[in-house]
DNA sequence: CTGTTAGCGCCTTCAG
DNA sequence: CTGAAGGCGCTAACAG
């Protein structure tokens, strides 16, 4: 099941017993001495540190766990794209509150691949995390189900629950995108193009969704010459707005989906010569400097990460416990933010 | 010792035990059909399977790593800073290797501080990882010493070992920050500032120890008034760079030593209405796009991690081998790149 | 083809 | 204060 070739031998590390002949003692008392439990004499306790030293020993956590029959501590992180600086702060924000609450971060990067998701999702229950925080790239959820989990706590982010009850953590995608839109309505454009991913992805499908509410409430139809959907990456997205704009009826205006599509749309308009307007989901370092008025759907996706991580841990903390709360999902706000041409408004990181 | 707080009881996942009870067949015949032992009947193995899947049935890694005395195929990787992309992109380039070979990887963020770097580490040594990445964010290595790590591997990043022997991946710090430095020189500039971490960490030395070389060399002095020294941050960065402009005898260019310094600087000069030039360590997204010229050490971030990555799983799969080979050193080639005002040079991401 | 025995490294329980 | 037995969940090695 679990493709995971076959590793080595552990690099014989000194067992408790090798800990105990050297020190003259039993392997009791050195666990004893290493848990600082009270009833070693300090005698013992010392020739037993001393063996401990000399041998560089130290327990073995997963035997350690394996008898006391506890969790690991440890929760399953799985990101479509740590290249985008939205995943990083997300998984900044996760590990600051596992670590707050004595766990740790098991990290995976999907690269939007449904499959390598599913086999980190498998992996890493099987490797016994207290909990799993996904970042799903598509609506497919059926790995992420309790059934196929035993019931480990799963929380999404940035992407709702289809056909499963878990907790999420999520944008208003559609309105966030719905008033970025109306904003380059109400300035004038009425061929808007949109940049984004596909619809299996629930951003793909939720933020075109605003888009078109957006159009369609201003009057305006939409047209699929202007929509372009695809994978998130900014190569691609330089290219398909190239594409847009080198057209004999080219959009006034673009909505890029995420701010991969935003800066890929950026380096495209500012390649061309025509003035187009950009708006886009994502706040992101520098965008306030770049050199062409721009809107953005702007938040803070640390935060979400810290969301995230709360609500899993509520649910490990209540794992087994009667009074289990029905799914839950925080929003994390979001605002719309218009930066100028290049100027200022510090920004920490 | 490991400071983790008591976790629950494992949430009661069923055993290989009652698996083999409801499939009316012993563990073993259990254990067999999971790991497709041939010599399972098709019948019993039908059985098996479905009591599996009634309930939910998953082994137990760490029972069966305990078991086959293997290790547990994770790596630990300790950085500075996640919200730098830097790291974000060398942890990608980890985590991609990793699971190229099976392994997952444990992520911690020291955020800088020593302490929590010295937990990161001796808490996934006592989980047992395979090996350990690790950026550190002082030249004290004291706690990455084999002796106090039961000889597990380590490999650093982005700064040598003191006074420890182990692997590591570099960067030309002092080659390329000279030749930058250089750069601005031979544009005329005499009054060059400098921007980095403090003397206790290895960039913040190498880098400086860069700079002065290329005033010297070129016949200049090092004028204290013109460095600043602090911990890594935009928002400091951009304020130490008032500070400087704001004086009486301002520098005419900024050497800054890492891309947080790099964009705080940039904010402060446009800031100001003085033509300042700017070069700095580290190449980052839409540096390209920026309203004035600068000129950049670049690098790929990416490459540094499965470089690394690629160290440690070598000492991994020859631990306890007899040709065991002295400690390596790779670095990582750097570039000096100019970049004009505002435009073209396609990037992906 | 299937089951039994034994033990990975550790710790709880109960005897000294 | 210390030790001996037994078992957490799993699987090699050896029966049958």
């Amino acid at each position: 099941m679990t493709i995971s070739q076959p590793r080595k031998r552990d690099s014989s590390r000194p067992t408790i017993r090798e800990v105990a002949r050297r020190a003259q003692v039993s392997p009791m008392t050195v666990s004893r001495t290493l848990r600082d439990d009270p009833g070693v004499s300090e005698a013992t306790r010392a020739r037993v540190m001393d063996a401990v030293i000399a041998l560089g020993y130290r327990p073995n956590e997963a035997a350690r766990n394996l008898r006391l029959g506890r969790s690991t501590g440890l929760i399953g992180l799985v990101v479509t794209n740590l290249a985008n600086p939205f995943y990083s702060q997300l998984t900044l924000g996760v590990e600051a509150l596992a670590t707050e609450h004595g766990m740790r971060v098991l990290l995976g990067n999907s690269g939007e691949d449904p499959v390598r998701e599913g086999q980190l999702v498998h992996d890493f229950a099987a490797r016994r995390v207290d909990g799993l925080i996904v970042v799903p790239c598509r609506n497919d959820h059926s790995h992420l189900h309790p059934d196929r989990l035993g019931d480990m706590p799963v929380v999404l982010a940035a992407s709702p629950p289809v056909k499963i009850d878990v907790d999420a953590v999520l944008l208003d995608d559609f309105a966030g995108t719905w008033e970025a839109v109306r904003h380059l309505i109400s300035q004038g454009h009425t061929r808007i193009a949109f940049l984004g991913l596909p619809a299996s992805t629930w951003t793909g499908s939720e933020r075109f969704r605003g888009y078109c509410a957006a159009l369609e409430d201003a009057g305006l139809l939409v047209d699929d010459r202007y929509v372009s959907r695809q994978h998130s990456d900014v190569a691609a997205a330089e290219l398909a707005t190239y594409a847009l704009l080198d057209t004999p009826d080219p959009p006034t205006a673009i909505f890029t989906a995420n701010n991969r599509y935003t800066i890929g749309a950026y380096r495209a308009i500012r390649g061309r010569d025509k003035a187009t307007a950009l708006a886009g989901f994502d706040d992101f370092e520098l965008v306030d400097l770049l050199a062409m008025p721009l809107t953005v759907v702007a938040y803070d996706p640390r935060e979400m990460g810290v969301a995230a991580a709360r609500l899993l841990r509520d649910r490990i903390d209540n794992a087994g416990s009667l009074k289990v709360h029905p799914a839950r999902r925080v929003v994390i706000p979001t605002r719309i933010v218009e930066y100028g041409t290049g100027f200022r408004t510090p920004r920490s990181g």
